[in-house]
DNA sequence: TTGAAAGCGCTACCAC
DNA sequence: GTGGTAGCGCTTTCAA
């Protein structure tokens, strides 16, 4: 067991409660007495013992960040950025997993009600009722903030891409190209991202007199694996799109590589995009083009807002944060035949 | 604030002893006992505090994973596997980036002294004599365990794959193709597991009466970026290895890519072998040979010994547990030309 | 500016 | 089997 405060307080011939000053507010504490507190301090190495600070103070000092799946690359970027900001607040990240369970068979939100996390940033839109009355009963509710996914119903800030604008900008540039008949490789029917970027997609379309119609829609998730079943149905289709804009750059890798197993290759037969800009991206062959999505800083914003949250400053109920995108050419696009 | 354990105990009609027993031994309790405070309990959605809990039972109830770099994708799988084998023993995982330091100017690691985590799972076997000395004063040095890299002067725990073995598969698979000119493309020069792959090609490439020149080397770091750097040294060599085998699959990405851009092409040109088997490697094209890790393997292993080490089983200080990597085959080997 | 002391919510010891 | 209670280590009034 190491020292506790009253040992440095004993030997620095002191109170307690100097000490805890000393170290919590310097400036309530004469120069003579903070540093010969701080002597001892250091000499001895003596740390504060969080549980028993945060026990008094009512404050855990750390946020928890839940995912849909903790084994998914792609929210690493995000989590860099959640700690990054944290770390400057001296507030830890704990991270779950949405579908692991408590021994007790009590779902992760609960840790909220435990006292042990301050806040939650949750990466998962699909937020289920019960995980709203969990919340509420946690008296939580306004202790969280939603970062990349949101759910549908609303009624929490978040943080988002401007995804409806990612789509923009790929439709024109793949009309701009020359494309006429776009299909839209899909993510999760129910995912609001996936629901977010087809609207967009359908509307910028719309915009140059072209249709998104369901048939030229391929149904799936945001996986490598969904892209390639997707190359599946692309080659049964009476009439070929010349391009492709996936939901996801996972997506679109699986789609070019499906096809070029039946010797359809991109971009020579068919242009095809992606979305996110993962970190493989770049060095696809062919490289994807794709649509730029700022990982770190969704993760650096979400972790901005939930630190106001629990500094009790108010944010509006359903306060969204709306982060850029950008349109990155590579080589995995080119004019139609 | 929600109910204490106190109201409970009044609105149920028992001391608080009582109730702290119900809920934490439930069978030193009467049935009916039991019953009557649980419904209390129930009702009312109380849920211990855990900092008050953790304060009096001296323990944190979660551990810390500290990577070298949160944005690193390759983490992710070891994280899911970390947090699946806590979640099932009722522990939170805290994540940090070796990187960041506490406002404070501390370390992440001095959150151990914090009693903020009751272990340690280091990811990072770039371990500083500094931070060594960090642990040694929290007085954790045997609640330490490492997961995938280590530090070379031992003295933990660790949870790793069989790199050499992988290097012999990989090895004896490409001079079985036929190769006899293999280039060695490698990590971080300092870095354990470069030294340990790299040495293990060596021996491999020995045992077929090969060698590894140094000037068959390209050095460079595990990234995307290096393997591409790689591809301007490969293509300037005097005589052009015949096939390359990468200290990781970014690496292996990067230099395909790159090659790519004069004109050579795996496998045709040149046969190009990974070690990970990260997500996108099925999904590349070439679709990449390589060395499978079970990353999720590292992670629920790494998080067990820690779990007995915190549980005060004794576990040996150099314990050392390997998991087995597997041959990939896929798209970017073949005979030499 | 400093110290005494209450108390954060819980567990575990001891007594019954 | 149950209750009373000390005390985990800290912060923060209140009084001096």
């Amino acid at each position: 067991m190491s020292l506790s405060i009253k040992d440095i307080a004993r030997l620095s011939g002191v109170s307690t409660a100097t000490v805890s000053r000393t170290l919590s507010a310097p400036e309530k504490v004469t120069r003579q007495t903070r540093e010969q507190v701080m002597q001892v301090v250091e000499e001895h190495g003596y740390r504060v013992n969080s549980m028993a600070r945060n026990l008094r103070r009512q404050r855990a000092d750390s946020v928890l960040a839940l995912v849909p799946d903790l084994g998914n690359p792609f929210f690493s970027a995000i989590f860099a950025g959640i700690q990054d900001r944290l770390s400057q607040a001296g507030v830890d990240l704990l991270v779950a997993d949405n579908r692991s369970l408590h021994p007790s068979g009590r779902s992760v939100l609960s840790q909220l009600r435990d006292a042990r996390a301050d806040g939650l940033i949750c990466l998962d839109g699909g937020f289920s009722d019960e995980a709203r009355r969990e919340l509420a009963a946690s008296g939580m509710e306004n202790r969280v903030v939603f970062a990349c996914e949101w759910p549908m119903a609303g009624g929490f800030p978040s943080v988002r891409s401007d995804n409806r604008e990612g789509m923009r900008l790929a439709i024109d540039y793949l009309a701009g190209l020359g494309h006429r008949c776009i299909a839209y490789c899909a993510g999760p029917a129910g995912n609001v991202l996936n629901i977010e970027r087809r609207a967009g997609a359908q509307e910028a379309l719309a915009a140059h007199g072209l249709t998104l119609p369901d048939s030229r829609v391929f149904e799936g998730d945001f996986s490598l694996q969904a892209g390639e079943k997707a190359a599946q149905v692309f080659v049964e289709m009476a009439e070929r799109p010349t391009a492709v804009i996936c939901a996801s750059d996972q997506l679109a890798m699986g789609l070019i590589h499906g096809l070029s197993k039946h010797g359809i290759h991109a971009p020579r037969d068919v242009s095809v995009m992606g979305f996110d800009d993962i970190i493989t991206s770049a060095y696809f062959l062919p490289a994807l083009t794709t649509i730029r999505q700022n990982r770190l800083g969704l993760g650096v914003e979400a972790a901005t807002v939930l630190l106001d949250l629990i500094d009790g400053k108010s944010v509006p109920r359903d306060h969204v944060v709306t982060l850029p995108v950008s349109l990155q050419i590579r080589a995995s696009t080119a004019v139609p035949r």
